[in-house]
Parts: structure tokens; sequence; C-alpha cells
RNA sequence: GCCGGUGUGGCGGAAUUGGUAGACGCAGCAGACUCAAAAUCUGCCAUGGGCAACCAUGUGUCGGUUCGACUCCGACCACCGGCACCA
């Protein structure tokens, strides 16, 4: 065996071995459970980033221990292939996205490979190729027929120089990001899919989801949004014709304090009413100004102007001016609002702004109580209600029973549900209103005014009208050699893609250039991998075998979106007969995000520039506190500006390969381990990574010195069970299979592994003390070892596969199946019972382990440490909790 | 603005079901080995007081529940993720 541990031989070995016996590829096997684990794939945006890193580490860490467990493990990968850093590379350098797609993805591959992730490569897929996206087409093509996919228009950035589309993301600060002009919103037709058929179903499902994390379904839920509430009709005349505003609200019960309705500058209403009056005109096209960004839009100035129109309200009949308001959302509910200032915050800031009156009609009877109308009569309280530090106190609250409404007649003294069904049943009466579950989810617009993309299969035909590409012509490729130039769409300028004939009549027709959202792509990813190689269909009884997903594992930044419409996605295959399962994803990790340092410092053209932390030393003081940094290049102060998430722009990031190639892959996989819990953040540190390198060291010299003893000293005893040992030798065993338990219950079922790393780390610290080299001794030691590199196998497989064999064994580690703690090894006769006084820390005692609470408790009040707090005070309570602690009571 | 989350030593974190706060590691300090350095090993390491045994304080802030609270409840502060065309 080296003397040294030399990871890059170590490694090279190790892959070896599993790259010539095939030990990744999987099939399908009925005698073995299967298990799918699954990591999110990566956009191939040329290197891979410590997320990924990260990511895959933690999926390669359950596969690898699931296989252990007997289970038939599948863990693919593939590439999220389309999207618009592609387009943005090609304006950069003039090449076009197919090349620098497949370039980066070649790459990268490289990379993961370097890192040793047990992914079957067989199974491999780029969502940019036709044999992949063909399917996205087909299956859009089935929604059309049932009526899932639709067209209609949608609203957009549009950038008026550039005369295009802009992602959100190419908005700055309300501006497109190569013209600098203000951007505008534009209704363009689109085509939509009918999420919302699925709204129930998706929210009720979440039950049906204790592997995903609580706060992801609490989120999924929130974003669907059912709210249950009345849509309520206010009756009006225009030009003779009678018709009918609706609005949908969820407070009914505050229907008699409405005192203005507002519309949403898209509503046609206000459309009417700007006919004649051109300051309203003038106002709803300002409020086309600015972008389609929901963040956006709801930290804006509420503004709004009447409209000159009035509504009737359904139960007074008193005349409801009607206003159009910027903070009214077309695209919830009926794009219309009614106005209840005095219990709505935000139509309180209303009313307050433009004058309108505010009615109460809702006391709060906890908290507005017969004391309190004493002290404030009605018009003191009045004043009351302008205060907007108590406006959610008096007038917030719907809980029912605290509050009751006032001031409107009949209803009078009703709690909320019995405002809610008293009024909704009137409105209903009159034919104007009705009670009405609302969602907040919205259907997917899927249309992309953009190149790399999977086409949207249509032609439009100038007398067919649109028609859907033949499942023959299938797929339409998309054309791999253009460059866009940042003023649109070059499909748009592509006669070759966009002329053709019409499937329907022959005739001339022009193809649609828009294409998929890329969303599209990752809704069904993890079926394709199931099912690699099938050219004739999507999907076939292979993803029955392999889905649902088993371990999902990706960014919490992906909790809503991806997450969502792969749902809805499975959803729809599911109903079309092309797979059973119907949730695609069991259980679900949300990885946190890696961060760096970062340094910066104000140039003399006032520019700020950014630092990579490999090039600053910081400086501490005599207890390690940060007290500075300075750049290494100059050894001029450089200022700290905190930690966020690797970036470009930062200038923050750190590259995987520089440190594959100076640690190892196995040191950088221990390290992202045991830096912090998965779902946390973790912070990037060189010495913690040279802190995973010295343990690796460690671990390494101390099976080298324990086979060396062994070649000089002669073989070790026969395999150790409980019989005949010393008790320092029992002790030893005992902490050898404690650790395993715990490390067998930190992966397998918390799945947090820093803490399962500290506890062979801290079992190391014991095994390096036990200095016994008798037969036994070494034969405890041999049996620890196994177990320590056994457990860590999973997290470092590179090493563990070497050490294996040192450790005297011709099999794979890989294959070798999980030990199992030997209860035997387990058993203590006594433990430390930890006393308390008054819940204070006063003394300890070692009491059998046997011992019942009686003679526990009678242990504890004998200790020296508790008689000193205990004496001359009379004992009023004693808690036991069994084999841990006491508290006595004086 | 709305939805979700996080907050513990100089730093990352541990404490799994309300029961010993600070495991494990990083940084730091002291020492051993060495001609020296690196590597390695040993010890110390929340704060305040005390020679020490020990005592008091301490998990973002304020308040509450409990024999006992990092953990549960209420209010607040700060930061992070998402908000439908970044992926």
């Amino acid at each position: 065996m080296q003397e040294r541990y030399d990871p890059t031989t170590v490694e090279s070995q190790a892959q070896a071995h599993w790259e010539t016996t095939g030990a990744f590829a999987v099939g399908e096997d009925p005698a073995r459970p299967k298990y799918y684990c699954l990591s999110m794939f990566p956009y191939p945006s040329g290197r891979l980033h410590m997320g990924h890193v990260r990511n895959y580490t933690i999926g390669d860490v359950i596969t690898r221990f699931m296989r252990k467990q007997g289970y038939n493990v599948l863990q693919p990968m593939g590439w999220d292939a389309f999207g618009l850093p592609a387009e943005n590379a090609a304006m950069a350098n003039g090449v076009p996205p197919a090349k620098w797609t497949y370039d980066n993805i070649a790459y990268m591959k490289g990379q993961l490979r370097s890192l040793g992730f047990a992914i079957d490569w067989s199974r491999e897929l780029a969502t940019c190729q036709p044999e992949y996206y063909r399917w996205n087409q087909w299956l859009f093509l089935r929604m059309l027929e049932k009526g899932i996919a639709y067209k209609k228009t949608g609203v957009v950035n549009w950038d008026p120089i550039d005369q295009t589309v802009l992602a959100n993301e190419q908005v700055i600060d309300g501006r497109g990001w190569r013209t600098g002009a203000p951007v505008e919103k534009r209704e363009i037709p689109m085509y939509y899919l009918r999420i919302t058929d699925y709204s129930q179903d998706l929210l009720e499902a979440l039950d049906t989801l204790p592997g995903w994390p609580e706060r992801v379904r609490t989120m999924q839920a929130n974003w669907i949004g059912r709210s249950e509430g009345v849509r309520v009709g206010f009756p009006y005349e225009l030009d003779g014709e009678k018709h009918t505003l609706n609005v949908f609200t969820t407070r009914a019960d505050t229907l008699m304090g409405v005192t203005f309705c507002a519309v949403a500058p898209e509503h046609p209403l206000a459309t009417h009413a700007a006919r004649n009056n051109p300051q309203l005109a003038a106002f709803i096209e300002e409020c086309k100004q600015g972008t389609a960004m929901e963040a956006e839009l709801a930290v804006m100035e509420k503004k709004g102007l009447p409209t000159g129109l009035s509504v009737t309200h359904p139960l007074s009949g008193e005349e409801i001016p009607v206003w159009v308001g910027n903070y009214v959302l077309m695209t919830y509910g009926e794009g219309a609002v009614m106005g209840v200032p005095a219990h709505d915050e935000r139509d309180f800031e209303f009313a307050n702004r433009y004058g309108l009156s505010i009615q109460q009609v809702i006391e709060n009877a906890s908290v507005y109580t017969e004391a309190l109308k004493q002290e404030h009569p009605r018009e003191k309280y009045k004043d009351l209600y302008f205060d907007s530090k108590h406006w959610k106190t008096w007038y917030g609250s719907k809980a029912p029973g605290e509050v009751l409404v006032c001031n409107s007649g009949k209803y009078d003294g009703m709690t909320y549900p019995q405002a809610v069904d008293a009024i909704a049943a009137d409105l209903q009466a009159r034919g104007l209103g009705e009670k009405q579950v609302q969602w907040r989810l919205r259907n997917w617009g899927i249309s992309r005014q953009r190149y790399w993309g999977c086409p949207v299969p249509l032609i439009h035909c100038p007398s067919c009208g649109d028609v859907p590409v033949p499942d023959k012509d299938l797929p339409v490729v998309l054309p791999e050699g253009l460059v866009p130039d940042g003023s649109g769409n070059p499909l748009n300028k592509t006669a070759s893609f966009y002329q053709c004939k019409c499937p329907k009549c022959g005739g001339d027709a022009r193809r649609e250039t828009d294409t998929m959202d890329t969303f599209v792509d990752s809704s069904w990813y993890f079926m394709r991998f199931a099912c690699a190689g099938n050219d004739q269909a999507m999907v076939d009884q292979r993803a029955d075998y392999w889905m649902p997903v088993d371990q999902y594992i990706g960014g919490i930044e992906h909790a809503i979106l991806h997450l969502l419409y792969s749902r809805f996605w499975t959803r729809v295959m599911s109903d079309l007969g092309l797979v059973k399962v119907r949730e695609p994803f069991q259980n679900l990790l949300t990885q946190g995000m890696v961060l760096n340092d970062i340094y910066s410092r104000k140039g003399d053209d006032g520019r700020i520039q950014y630092f990579n932390p490999a090039d600053v030393t910081v400086q501490v003081d005599a207890k390690g506190s940060r007290i500075g940094s300075t750049l290494i290049a100059d050894g001029q102060p450089v200022e700290w500006e905190g930690m966020r998430t690797m970036s470009k722009s930062k200038n923050n990031g750190v590259d995987p390969q520089k440190l594959v190639a100076e640690y190892g892959a196995d040191s950088i996989r221990l390290f992202m381990m045991f830096k912090a819990p998965p779902e946390d953040t973790l912070e990037w540190s060189d010495d913690g990574v040279e802190g995973a390198a010295r343990f690796m060291r460690r671990l390494w010299r101390m099976v080298y010195e324990h086979v060396a003893s062994v070649a000089t000293a002669g073989s070790v005893a026969a395999p150790v069970t409980g019989e005949g040992l010393t008790d320092e030798q029992r002790s030893v065993r005992r902490a050898a299979h404690a650790t395993l338990a715990k490390v067998t219950d930190d992966i397998g079922r918390r799945r947090i592994f820093n803490t399962a790393i500290a506890a062979v780390m801290e079992f190391m610290n014991t095994l390096a003390k036990f200095e016994d080299r008798s037969p036994r001794g070494r034969a405890v030691v041999q049996e620890s070892l196994e177990l320590i590199v056994q457990m860590l196998s999973p997290i470092v497989p590179h090493m563990t596969h070497v050490l294996w064999q040192e450790l005297g064994h011709t099999d794979a580690l890989i294959d070798r199946p999980w030990p199992q703690p030997d209860p035997q090894a387990l058993v203590q006769d006594s433990v430390e019972i930890v006393v308390q006084v008054n819940g204070k820390l006063r003394g300890r005692v070692s009491v059998p382990a046997a011992a019942d609470d009686a003679q526990i408790q009678q242990a504890a009040l004998a200790d020296a440490g508790v008689q000193k707090w205990v004496e001359g005070k009379p004992v009023r309570k004693v808690i036991v909790v069994k084999g841990k602690l006491v508290n006595v009571v004086v």
C-alpha cells in the first residue's frame, strides 16, 4: 500500500474499475425494488458551477446508499439545452447557439465524469435534440385536439426601439437591456395550456406528497391560490343597454360599505369610457408603460382616475362611481374590484388619496368592547380609523365571532360567515351574484418569440387559418446554424423555415416562428430518461417501471414553476393514457445555494471592480475575527461585501475543475457534504476544502498504519464478537456500531450528511486514541476501519474503493451491501443521567441502564452537587426522563 | 407589496419528539517534532467575575406558555428565495 494518499491515482483507479465493469448502467429488473434518484438536469452554461457539484453530490450519495440497500437504482443525466443564454452568447461571439450549446455539453460532461458520479450515461439526452423535442410538439398537438392548448392574446415586455419582446431578465430598471428604451406592455397572440383545468387536482394532491418539504407544498398551495368568495354584479346602463360589472370578493360581508368600484386599465369598461375622455385615455396609455412583471406592479404607487360612469349597488341601489386603478390586475378574477376603504388597506389608501368616502360596516367585537365604546363614542371612533397604525387591529380581522357587521341594515350584528351567507343568498335571489371559488393560478403561456427553443408545430394558412402540423411531418426541425442579432427572432428572417405549404389545402402558408417556453422541455425529461432510445413513441412501459421519481433533488428556486408545470404535464400524459403515474416526484429535496465572499474596490473612474476571493487575503486579529482584507497582487485593501451566490458579475466563482485537480474529487465532495445541511445555504471556504483534504489524508494514514502493522505483526484475530473483549475494546466497538446506526439514520432517513460525517470524525478521534495492538485489539481496529470505509463510501467513493481492497477485500465496494449495526455491541451497562434543580444543571450521576424511576431519583438526590442546592428546601416535585435527566423542583 | 424561509461562539454548523446549548470542523493561540519550513501530533478556545472549585449571563429583539424553551405561541427587526419570458 502507498504510504501517501494520491487522489489522482486513487480516482483514476476507481473510475477505471467502474468504467470497465459498466457499474452504473441499469435496466429494468423485476427481481429487485427500483429506486429512481434524479437531480435536476443542468443548463449547459459553459462549465459546472458549485451549485451543480453540490446538487449532484447529494444525488450521488443517495444513489450509492440506496444501491447498497439492495435497490435497482437509476441515476440519469441530461441537458436542459434550450434557452436564452445561448442566444446571448451567440450575440456576443457570433457563434450559433447550437454549437455553443453542444461544446458546453461536451466540456461539462467531462467535468461530471471527473467527479465520479454513478450516472447511467447510456440514457443521456439534450432537449435541443430533435429526437427529444419532437415529443414536445407531438404532445402539444394532442393538447390542441383536447382543447388543453388554445390561442389567446397575452401581455409581454416590448422594446420599442429593437421592436422585440424582452424577457423579464432583459428589463433593467424598466428599460431594455440593449437599447435603454423604456419598456412597454404589448398584447400579442400566444398559445396557452389550460393548467387551471387541473387547479383542484394539483392543490388536493399536495396532501399525497408527505415526502415534499412543507414549505414547498405551502408555496404551491398559495400559488394555486384557491379562495372562496362571492361574485357580485353591479348593474349599469350604457347607451340604453343593460350590463353588469362583475367583481369577485372574499369579503362579501362588507358589501354595504362599498363606496367605489375600480377596474383594470385593460378592462372593457375602461376602454369604453376612454373613448370620449382624453384624460382617461392618456391615463390608460400611461398604464401601458412599464413592465409586465407582477413584482414591479405590486410596489407601484396606487393611481386611479374616474371613468365618469357609475354602477348601481346590487342591494342598496346606491350609485357607485367606477374608477380605473393601476393596481387592479386584469389577470385575476374579473379584472375589477369593489372598494371598501373602511376595511381593506389598499382601498383605504386609494380612497384617502382621491377623497372617496369611507363607510364603516364592521366593528371588532373583541377589541371595540362596550368599555371602549364609552371611551370612544362614534364621533371620536371615526378618527381612529384613519389611524393606519391601529387599522389592522380594529378592522382587518375576519375571524368569526371577533367581528360583527354594523351600519348594514338587516345584516347588522352578523358574524363574518353569517353575513357572507346572507348577502350571497340575497344577491342570488336578485340574479346579481353567487358564491364562487376563485383561483390565483393562471393558464400557462408557452409561446416565446425566440429562436433557440422548440418550434411550435403550427402553420398559418391565409384560407384555412391555424393548421396543426400533421404527426407524419414531425419533428418541425429548428435550423441550427442561425445567429441572432438582438433584433428579434431570426426564424422570422429565414424563409427556408417559415415558407411552407398548408397541410390542408396545399396553398402557400407561413410556419409559426414562435418557440416553446423551456419549462416545457423540463416538464417531462424524467420520463424520457426511462425510455431512452425509443424513436417510435414519447414513452413506453419502461416509464411505468421507473416512475415516479423516488428522490428528486434541486434548487429551492424551482419550488413553484418547474415543479408545478411538471406535475401538470404528467397529469396530461396520464389522462392521455401514456403513463400510469400522476405525481412525478415522490420525495423532494431542495438544496440550498452556494455562496462565496465578494470583494470589491472603487476605481478612480468611480466604477466598482470585483476581485475573486482566491486573489484576496484576509487579516484577522488574535481571536481570529476578520479585521480587513487586501488584494494579494498589490497589497492594498479591498472592501468585503459579504457573501452572495457565485456569479460572473461579482467575480466570486470557484472553478470545480481546478479544485479537482488540486485536491481530488473526493475532498470536494466531502467538503460540500460536510459544510452545511443540504437544504441550507453553503458558504464556500478554501480553508474548509483544505480541512476535508486533511481528513482524507488522516483516514488514509490510519488504514496504512493498520495494514502495515498487520503485515509486520501478523494477521488480526478472528472476527470480533462481544466475547472476551477488554472494557476498552468493548467501548471502541460500541462506538463503532453506534456511529454506524447514526450514519445509517442520517443518510437513509434524515438525508442530512454533515452530521453523518461529523459522527464518523468523532469516532475516528476515538479510534486514534485506541492503542491496543494485541491480535484482538487489531481485530477491533480492522472492524472499525472497515465500517468507516463503508460508511463513507457513498460520499467519497474513490478513496473508499481503494481502501476496501487495501483492507484485504477482493469484492468491489460499490456492490457491497450496507452493513448492519451489531445489537450486541450496542448494549450498555450503565447510563449517565443529568440532574437539574429548578431547571438548572447541577450534577451528573451514573446509574445502571435497567434502573427504574425511583432508583434514578434516589441516585440523583444523593449526588453531592445536587444536595448543595436542595438542602433545606422542600422538594415540591421530581421529574424523571428515563435515560436522560432528572429535574428536582424545590 | 404578496407568498415562503432563515437568524446559535471569531466563522460554518450540532442539539432528531420541549429535556446537558456549542458535537464535528475551520480560523486562532500555546507546545512537540525539525537546522528550518511544510506536513503531522498534543493542549486551549462563548461572555463576564474568580488563583481555583465555582458562580452569573447567553441561541436576532421584546413579551408569553412550561418543572424545564434554540425548539411551542404572539408582536417586531434584519437578511435570503419566488412572483408566472433567467433556468
